[in-house]
RNA sequence: GGAGGGAUAGCGAAGUGGUCAAACGCGGCAGACUGUAAAUCUGUUCCUUCGGGUUCCAUGGUUCAAAUCCAUGUCCCUCCA
């Protein structure tokens, strides 16, 4: 279902925004971040908890879709919604992330028709053109499809940089000529690295195609510094419409989240809080704990004494700790139920400060809670 | 009562004269993870003042050299009676 995205406010000091869209009767609001269901699951947990959360739209994968069940069978089940049993909006990628981690020859898989994989499942060789990756896209009817571009590693050198801009804009081209699903948004998305002059291209090539929102790619991977992520928005972002959604796409980390919204970013969408969380770790206020440390053993507090959700409500460190160490699936749900309540609620946070103009305070406090020096954590 | 097999680091298990502080697995302790080929990967795991020190059931022996060979003892396992 197509949806109009709503700019409500712009941050005085920033250029944060605060906007909104209206989803089935359902008003969500921006800046959000997005859970990762790559296999139209966020795994180990159920569409219930995902609402619970507090969490809006959720991502899903063109390419594994793709190859298990196959878009034919989403299809007969009634579109990715109703196969998933999900009412909230749906995004799916397009494969593009794909083309970056496993195209084994850059040089020789990637050509200008599409790009050659091999199955991670079987190893059959696969093609994927844009042209593909939309019909596929329509056929899951999401209700925001990306368009499949090229994802080079952000440390890529900037002659290759350049021509993997040229080909995203041409993919991204004949991925809207083919594009029929008027139920369903079609994102481009800008890529350039870190450097100033490719973005500006991209971007303002991509704006001239005309998509229902944009997106900051090519940021999640292999960066040299944080510095030159954070370059890479501000050089895109400037050339986006102001009344369409912009999503960062694969971040991140909780200060990213804070950095790309000061830089104008709507959406976000990582697979650190559900992958972290099967590894046993928890985000909270005072940094990052890995709870398989022998000091939790007899840590009978929840991870955070002020979180509202189900894990900490119920839950000890020890117990968690425990349950991670035996490898029981329990574990990883509750820290996966933790970690996209903490995103979320940083989200919300960010939001109210957007909504006070003191983002900026809000992110020096952070940082000084987050990184900084503190005994016990609270 | 008879015959045979075995004892190796926290556990399991290789090694059967020198290149062995001892493979490998598990367990332990840590680390990484940013559009999920990821319930995965990496490091570390006798002691150390980083020079070295002390190990392979125990004791004694053979040898330039023993976890490895010999003797005795202790404990364990299997089969037969």
């Amino acid at each position: 279902m197509k949806f109009q995205y709503h700019l409500e406010k712009k941050e005085k000091n920033t250029k944060a925004r605060l906007g909104s869209f209206t989803y089935q009767g359902k008003t969500y609001e921006t800046p959000m971040f997005m859970p990762v269901g790559t296999q139209a699951t966020v795994k180990t947990l159920s569409p219930e908890e995902i609402k619970e959360m507090g969490a809006g739209i959720i991502l899903s994968n063109t390419y594994h879709l793709w190859l298990r069940p196959g878009e034919e069978i989403v299809n007969q089940a009634g579109g990715l919604h109703r196969f998933m049993n999900y009412d909230g909006p749906i995004l799916t990628d397009s494969g593009g992330y794909q083309v970056f981690s496993l195209a084994k020859n850059k040089k020789k898989d990637i050509t200008e028709e599409g790009v050659f994989f091999k199955s991670h499942i079987d190893g059959k060789k696969l093609f994927l053109t844009p042209e593909l990756s939309i019909a596929i896209q329509n056929k899951l009817d999401s209700d925001i499809a990306m368009s499949f571009d090229e994802c080079p590693p952000a440390r890529a050198d900037y002659d290759y940089l350049k021509r993997s801009v040229e080909r995203t804009l041409r993919w991204a081209k004949r991925g809207k000529d083919v594009h029929q699903n008027q139920n369903q948004m079609l994102f481009g998305i800008v890529q350039g690295g870190p450097y100033k002059d490719l973005r500006e291209y991209s971007a303002k090539e991509t704006v001239k195609l005309d998509f229902d929102g944009y997106s900051v790619g090519g940021v999640a991977n292999d960066h040299e510094s944080k510095e030159d992520m954070y370059k890479a928005i501000d050089y895109s972002v400037p050339f986006l419409p102001e009344d369409k959604l912009r999503y960062l796409m694969g971040i991140g980390e909780p200060i990213d989240l804070i950095e790309g919204v000061i830089r104008g970013i709507d959406l976000f969408d990582c697979v650190s809080p559900t992958r972290l969380a099967r590894h046993g770790h928890a985000l909270t206020k005072f940094g990052k704990i890995n709870l398989k440390n022998a000091q939790y053993k007899k840590d009978f507090t929840p991870i955070s004494e002020h979180c509202d959700c189900y894990a900490c409500q119920h839950y000890t460190k020890a117990y968690i700790r425990h349950l991670i160490t035996a490898e029981e699936t329990f574990g990883s749900r509750l820290l996966s139920i933790h970690n996209i309540r903490f995103l979320v609620h940083l989200m919300e946070e960010i939001r109210s400060a957007i909504k006070n103009d003191n983002l900026l305070s809000f992110r020096e406090e952070f940082i000084q809670n987050y990184y900084g020096e503190h005994d016990e954590q609270k």
